[in-house]
DNA sequence: TATGAATGAGGCTTCATTCAT
DNA sequence: CATGAATGAAGCCTCATTCAT
């Protein structure tokens, strides 16, 4: 089910797990190439031969680890019929991933528009994938509602994706609480009877 | 309520909002003082005038932002008693400004961490003000929940914050909808009885 | 003898003690006009009022030591006829004034070559004015001397100038002190008999 | 004696000169890299591989300098034993390496002041030494004066060192005869005998 | 007299990238 | 495959100086 690993491919992952780590602790404009052949062991020039540019080696992060999350979320939806699950699994796979790789999970969250021209395209052909999975989720959650789907959709996102600016792996809960209780908030947020009208009168609140 | 304009700060102010766009745009590590400079249309070296640094220009936007979102934020929770209505105000307090001044609102979301040192502290000063009055809000809300306070304060400001990548004024809802959206889904969510224990197996779900 | 001093002699002479004191603390070139302002409490553009440049503010502060120094060794020097005493006159003069305007003596020692073009020039035939009298005592000291005139007279000075990068107010003796032992050791150097011509040979010492 | 030159060292040998010949004509804080630059036939970034800041180029000029200047002496001393002819080798080593390399001997002269922090403490490290040998050989010369020895030792590396104002090639003597009389005139003055009492005499001076 | 505000020029340094070896 | 050496472009910032008030 893994593509092979030549010793070629080890060591360009090995590159990218150090420069995810690098964008992710000084940022993507903020690192330097100097930055990422210390933090590698490769020196300046040797960098070159596994990427082409500073930008595709960004690209290579995001694109492999997007590419990672969303291959696993679809084979683990197809074991999963209820919406309910569905979404479950959806957070859940994203924290996993996330709290097990949170280098690349900043990267990822936080340098989205870093990226120009083509790489940029086709990082968001992958991630228009996620809010298309997560939308057809929740229209079959609860496809009466009247909120927004595309508001709700990123609301979802939101959630989920602002981990990287938070979680602290020593104090916080594991993947799985994490997922659990984003699970419980949104599920039952998003499918919940009208909420209370007297709650919404605007009367009340200052402009 | 209204502070005293001087020529002096008249001109800041306009320094400031023409280098929030620039940020926003760009990013901060990514735009130059020049650009800048350019988009205020002051010198290079006149701009030096109005701050020490870059980095002291981030700090300014970054705090003054914070400081009138906090400001906003205390004197209207002042006018409502009931937790729903606090989280209400609070979840609009923000997608108001956010929407209103969406430059300065990308730059407080994304570029937390391009801050040091001091300029850091004090901003960290500030944002923990908002985590503080989000937890007790949540309290109030629902004191019996087995939901971590942690966890679920950083949901609803993952929500929030996460606007800036996605939200688009001619496309999305204005900001008393998405408001509206929002905090549905979050009182919902947060409050809600306990979900069904089925639902909570593990048993089905892949590792 | 001296100028009336009018209220505005008072303020430029205020204003070339503290330059004095920034460029002896920093070096010409390395102090800013800024540091002037600071030190002398006078607004940025407030001290182009009483100079034209930075480069003028330097010539001012060295001619009036040079002047000073020089209007008062032609005076002592009347008052002495053995070519001894002159020579002790002249080297007290110089001493006596280093010691007690330590900042003026090291920007006059110091930061010789840092003018240019008229400026320099002026400064320089005052310079010219110190050579030739310290020459003329030494000729009327041992006018029999094989000693290079010119080599001794700098090497006079050297002992001299070179105060500046030493002298410590607290820890080494007085300006008459000083004096005294740099006196005796050139007289004595400079009238002495013909040295031992054993120690003239050449044959002993490395290449 | 002779240590080995690898490609790099002479690179850096040549950068290191030419940077002498600026700092010397222009003063260290005068000078800018790109003068460097332009000096060594290296681009401007270039010369950043060879050192990594303007600060630790003059640190390498002076250090570089002031070893060799020492290891020469140290040699020197070796073969002599009479406190006179160590004076003389002091004196000459001093002036022959000056005279063969003026703008090195500038630079150590006359920018001691502008290293800082630890580049500065290394420099004065060494030049102790030379103050060390110095008032060492003073010590054996006459051991029975009443000369301050600290002034005595900076009134000879006076003499010396202000070589850099005056000196001309092309119209004074050579090294050998500037040594002789620097040496003769300091000898004779320090282990002269006591001066004259009646030139003592405070009496006849101007205050 | 004095200064707040402003600027063009230039400072040092780092950048991503290349290329001969 | 890998790298030491190198570079043009651009980065942030400070400079001496000016001028309207």
């Amino acid at each position: 089910m893994r593509l092979d690993r030549t010793p070629y491919d080890e060591k360009l992952d090995a590159i990218l797990a150090a420069s995810a780590r690098v964008f992710a602790e000084k940022g993507y404009h903020n690192a330097s190439i100097r930055d990422i052949a210390r933090a590698s062991g490769v020196s300046l020039s040797g960098l070159y031969y596994y990427f082409q540019s500073k930008e595709e080696l960004l690209y290579l992060i995001q694109d492999h680890g997007l590419g990672t999350l969303l291959d696993r979320l679809e084979e683990r939806l197809q074991r999963v019929v209820r919406p309910e699950d569905k979404l479950r699994v959806l957070i859940r796979n994203h924290l996993t991933y996330f709290v097990s790789n949170m280098a690349q999970m900043k990267v990822m969250s936080h340098e989205a528009d870093s990226l120009t021209g083509e790489f940029k395209a086709q990082v968001n052909r992958k991630k228009r994938r996620f809010v298309d999975i997560a939308g057809e989720i929740l229209n079959e959650l609860n496809p009466n509602t009247d909120l927004d789907l595309r508001v709700s959709t990123f609301a979802l996102y939101g959630m989920i994706n602002w981990l990287y600016t938070w979680y602290r792996a020593e104090r916080d809960p594991d993947a799985d609480v994490l997922a659990d209780t984003m699970t419980r908030i949104f599920i039952e947020g998003y499918r919940g009877n009208k909420v209370d009208p007297a709650m919404m009168s605007e009367a009340m609140l200052p402009s």
